[in-house]
RNA sequence: GCCCCGGUCGUAUAGCCCGGUCAAGUAUGCGGGCCUUUCAAGCCCGUGACCCGGGUUCAAAUCCCGGCCGGGGCACCA
């Protein structure tokens, strides 16, 4: 049973599931191909599918879509330490989502034998030995092809052999890849091309293409034991029923699968599921494409899955992107069958609503310039409150004096523009001080006051500073669009103490998440203003 | 080319199935104000959309037809 669990709460809710008392106990899945991690537009389906059994208290399963060895390869590679199936678990985790089957299609093979060989009993499927592009010619023509005639049990026969991996063609002593395929019987004439006979398994050599996760998990003998491999339609539609999933949940690149899939149900006489489908989404300045992304990568374009330019799940999440952003904006665009595309405005709208409240604040000065105080009367204290309204939180004390009443501090040279001889300046939390001289890299002030409301009539930009003595150099990574800037300046060493993976405010800067930690160096992200 | 599916403020979404309550709601953005020791957050006010054309009807964002535009599919991928 699924569990609710924290989110923030959706002002938005989901319409109903069509049909949800025809069914009983509402069923469905996420069946991710694991040759890829997850990215954002799969967080769409997966949510979705997560939230639907949730809220009638259903069932949701986790299917691993891996019958391509060949075309499809399935990420595993224990030796490089790449494993898309935990990282794709990984990914579901931090999402929040609880499964509470799982299953994955190649260890399924012999399953789906079986109901291949009823299918065949059935009259619903034959072996086709035709040659790929001769067939295509039949099928463009609605005509069928002389294999399609062909008697149950020379079907039959001819299905043992491909299972067993035994040549099929007369005259040839091995079977290769393309020599036969076993296709579904639907109608010759239907108007889309690809429902015609389309193709329920093909031929997988394993010695040039072992399944690495057969491989990998049962070994070598069991890797190459099989040749048949399901297409996704035929491996789907098995599931789905033997599964019990009662309403689908995918992408409109999908439907025309329900219409192949539902051959295989009216001949098992199987009551197919509901199946609903949306549209795509896009993420403003990214690609949502595995193959683009994944070309990126091997470019070195990307420093890898979780590039945090990259609208991977794991390179928003080392972005500092909340999971309770991603299922906000997935709750938000619902399920229609539009393409969304979603704003880097929205999304950090949202992600900066969330993290505002529980974020500590740190003072920061990109690109550091020298501010000289003079006539600085005496020792300076500043309370660096953690946050500005839960002030529950506690602050650091700083306390600083001055050397021959002057009193050295860093500010950002962004804040070098906007100094006038004779403004009135407030450094945050610490006092008032009237520029004197300014230089390109240095200005000299002078002491005006301590506290705040001494100056509030002028109404002075208040900025923020670090001491020399208090710091810490620190670099921000600025992701933006495809490129990746850095940002380096002076933190106060207060930061020195935060955990990897912490986010925080800059203030005046941004949100930024501590990246990594070497002895040299703290490196954040930048996760947005 | 053929076959599906869509088109509501800049963006996203509600409403469309069951026509009137929609001179179209919400979020974000933008403009203004308040608050504030951050140019953040919060609060208040404002801005801004039914793709076009016909039809049905007392009445259409909602139903029908056509056009235009967009997306998807047309694999021995999923």
């Amino acid at each position: 049973m699924l569990k609710s669990r924290e989110r923030p709460s959706e002002e938005k809710k989901l319409p109903p599931l069509p049909n949800v008392n025809k069914w009983g106990r509402v069923v469905t899945r996420f069946a991710p191909n694991p040759d890829f991690v997850l990215h954002l537009g799969s967080a769409r389906p997966a949510i979705l599918s997560y939230e639907y059994a949730r809220l009638y208290n259903g069932k949701f399963i986790l299917r691993f879509e891996d019958t391509d060895p060949r075309t499809k390869r399935p990420l595993l590679d224990p030796d490089r330490g790449i494993d898309a199936y935990e990282m794709i678990r990984e990914d579901l985790r931090w999402l929040g989502l609880r499964w509470s089957e799982e299953y994955i299609q190649s260890e399924r093979l012999e399953i789906y034998y079986s109901y291949a060989k009823k299918l065949i009993e059935l009259g619903g499927a034959y072996v086709c030995t035709c040659p790929a592009e001769k067939w295509r010619e039949y099928r463009d023509r609605g005509m069928a092809c002389p294999c399609r005639n062909r008697m149950i049990e020379e079907n039959l026969e001819l299905w043992d052999r491909l299972v067993n991996g035994q040549p099929v063609i007369p005259g040839k002593n091995r079977l290769d890849e393309g020599d036969a395929v076993l296709r579904v019987k639907t109608d010759l004439s239907h108007p889309d091309p690809s429902v015609r006979d389309w193709v329920a398994f093909r031929i997988v050599d394993p010695e040039k293409y072992p399944h690495p996760y057969l491989l990998y998990r049962y070994g070598r003998n069991k890797a190459l034991r099989y040749w048949m491999w399901p297409t996704y339609n035929f491996a789907c539609a098995i599931d789905d029923h033997l599964m019990g999933v009662t309403h689908i949940l995918r992408a409109q690149e999908h439907s025309i699968n329900t219409v192949k899939q539902m051959y295989i149900y009216k001949y098992m006489g199987w009551k197919y599921p509901e199946a609903i489908h949306f549209g795509r989404l896009k993420l403003e300045g990214t690609v949502l494409s595995k193959s683009r992304i994944r070309e990126g990568i091997e470019r070195g374009l990307f420093t890898g899955f979780d590039d945090p330019r990259l609208p991977t799940l794991a390179g928003l999440r080392r972005r500092g992107i909340l999971p309770e952003t991603i299922w906000r904006i997935i709750l938000d665009v619902g399920i229609k069958p539009t393409d969304a595309s979603i704003s880097l405005e929205n999304l950090f709208s949202i992600n900066k609503k969330i993290l505002d409240p529980q974020v500590d604040r740190y003072m920061f000065v990109p690109d550091p310039v020298k501010l000289v105080i003079e006539d600085v009367p005496s020792e300076l204290e500043a309370v660096l409150k953690r946050h500005p309204t839960r002030t529950e939180r506690g602050a650091r004390v700083l306390k600083l004096r001055p050397e021959n009443s002057e009193l050295t501090l860093y500010i950002s040279r962004s804040d070098l523009e906007l100094m006038k001889v004779g403004l009135i300046v407030r450094l945050m939390e610490l006092c008032n001080v009237t520029v004197l001289e300014v230089s390109r890299d240095i200005i000299r002030a002078r002491y005006h006051s301590k506290d705040v409301s001494e100056v509030k009539k002028f109404e002075p930009p208040i900025i923020q500073w670090v001491h020399p003595a208090y710091s810490v150099e620190v670099s921000v990574i600025v992701p933006e669009g495809m490129n990746l800037k850095t940002v380096r300046g002076l933190a106060e060493d207060s930061v020195r103490q935060l955990e990897v993976g912490a986010r925080i405010q800059f203030v005046r800067f941004g949100f930024v998440k501590l990246d990594e930690r070497t002895p040299s160096e703290l490196r954040f992200i930048y996760i947005h203003p």
